[in-house]
DNA sequence: CCTCCACCGGAACGTGAGGAGT
DNA sequence: ACTCCTCACGTTCCGGTGGAGG
């Protein structure tokens, strides 16, 4: 029954953050920039290290793939040995792992654990010294890496003067402005030798994009005319995310597809935009530390109850209850401030310091997320299942 | 105008797990 | 195999405070 649909997309692998377009737009004054310190790898000499910022969706990645690729072809036409090696430090988050990744591209043999750091080292510069060549390894998420040290960079920005053929250059992708103050100042000068900012979109380069990608990924005529403006102007509320517009283009035409409409229509960007929100949330909450979890249950409890304000002490009060009742540690208030803290951190409560006068100083919480769905997801975790059939002491409720 | 509530939030410290170095 | 470090998570201690009520 659902198979004899027709589907509205061509290709939604296009819409996915993964591919890469052939056509890059708005981004030629970056590409450029790219371009011009890497061409001289193409005349046989290294270039420089290059540090790439911009926040997420700004294209960061999908340029430097590009490039990438481009600069490989250029290579091969050209008779130079040129490899580009994309690495992303989300998952290669440690000095070991990303050298034994780059070892392996060589055709090493590395086990994932056991040898010492140095001699995975040793053997990387061994074999890229086997021939003449250039090397750019791009480090993408770079500033992941640097928070379990910089050795590594600092290793790697020096490796040249250990090569006698070869050559390596880096480029560091990072989304985060500030990250090069964490690092050892030499690794930091020979690392942003070259900087290139990538600007957020505004909401018309964003609509240029999403057009593009929708020529390939629907098909003609399934999309309303309000629905590539509507996906811009969301994204680009949120600070110019070009992959947050895709998602909602792609999420739109799945909801209408589920509705067996045969065009996507306004209202789906609309259920789209809520659908990531709830999503997000959903998926913060689902793996949060159980101590928090018990907090916002608490929270949730004296909203339900009738609560429109709920007060550090109250929370604090019911969430004691709580614990005994599962059998988990009672934190300190101390602690348990820091927890809501950081669910308002995470957009999951709202906090704000009030002053009651002869009733002291406290923080007024209020819940910014659904009640149900996220009761839902809280009594998914097994250790909170006993609460379920909680209910609240009299005294409390009759403060109503 | 002063008081004093009920908490805020900084600082220093304790602990145990997990990596890196040797 | 061993120690040393770091880091996340918690605790203890405590000085600080906006404003209703006196």
């Amino acid at each position: 029954m659902l198979l004899e649909n027709e589907s509205l997309f061509k290709n939604k692998e296009v819409l996915r953050p993964s591919y890469t377009p052939d056509f890059l737009l708005h981004r030629d004054e970056q590409i450029n920039n790219l371009a011009i310190i890497l061409v001289s790898a193409l005349r046989g000499d290294t270039p420089s290290n290059i540090l790439l910022y911009g926040k997420t969706g700004t294209g960061k990645t999908a340029v430097t793939r590009h490039i990438g690729i481009e600069l490989e072809k250029k290579s091969e036409e050209m008779d130079v040995s040129c490899i580009v090696l994309y690495m992303n430090c989300e998952v290669i988050d440690t000095q070991y792992r990303l050298l034994a990744n780059l070892a392996r591209q060589f055709g090493e043999e590395i086990p994932m654990t056991g040898w010492p750091t140095d001699q995975v080292f040793a053997r990387f510069k061994k074999t890229i010294d086997e021939k003449k060549q250039i090397i750019i390894i791009i480090l993408d998420e770079i500033d992941k890496l640097v928070k379990k040290g910089d050795d590594v960079l600092y290793n790697l920005s020096r490796v040249n003067t250990d090569l006698k053929n070869s050559k390596v250059s880096m480029i560091g992708v990072s989304n985060d402005l500030k990250f090069t103050e964490f690092l050892d100042p030499r690794v930091k000068s020979s690392l942003g030798e070259e900087e290139v900012i990538f600007p957020p979109y505004d909401a018309e380069q964003i609509s240029d994009i999403l057009r593009q990608r929708a020529e390939k990924a629907y098909k003609d005529g399934v999309l309303d005319d309000m629905v590539i403006p509507l996906c811009a102007a969301f994204a680009a509320q949120e600070h110019g995310d070009a992959r947050r517009a895709l998602d909602l283009l792609r999420v739109a035409g799945e909801l209408a597809e589920r509705e067996n409409k045969p065009k996507v229509e306004e209202k789906h960007v609309r259920s789209a935009q809520e659908k990531i929100e709830i999503d997000r949330i959903v998926e913060v909450v689902r793996t949060l530390p159980t101590q928090s979890k018990l907090v916002l249950y608490t929270i949730l409890l004296l909203r339900n109850s009738g609560y429109r304000n709920v007060t550090t002490g109250e929370v604090y009060n019911i969430y004691r209850q709580l614990c005994s009742r599962i059998d988990m540690d009672v934190l300190t208030q101390r602690r348990v401030t820091d927890l809501m803290s950081e669910l308002d951190m995470l957009g999951i409560v709202n906090a704000v310091v009030v002053s009651k006068g002869r009733y002291g100083r406290t923080k007024e919480i209020s819940l910014s997320v659904p009640v149900a769905s996220t009761r839902q997801v809280l009594v998914e975790d097994y250790r909170l299942k006993p609460l379920m059939d909680f209910k609240m002491p009299m005294a409390v409720q009759m403060h109503l």
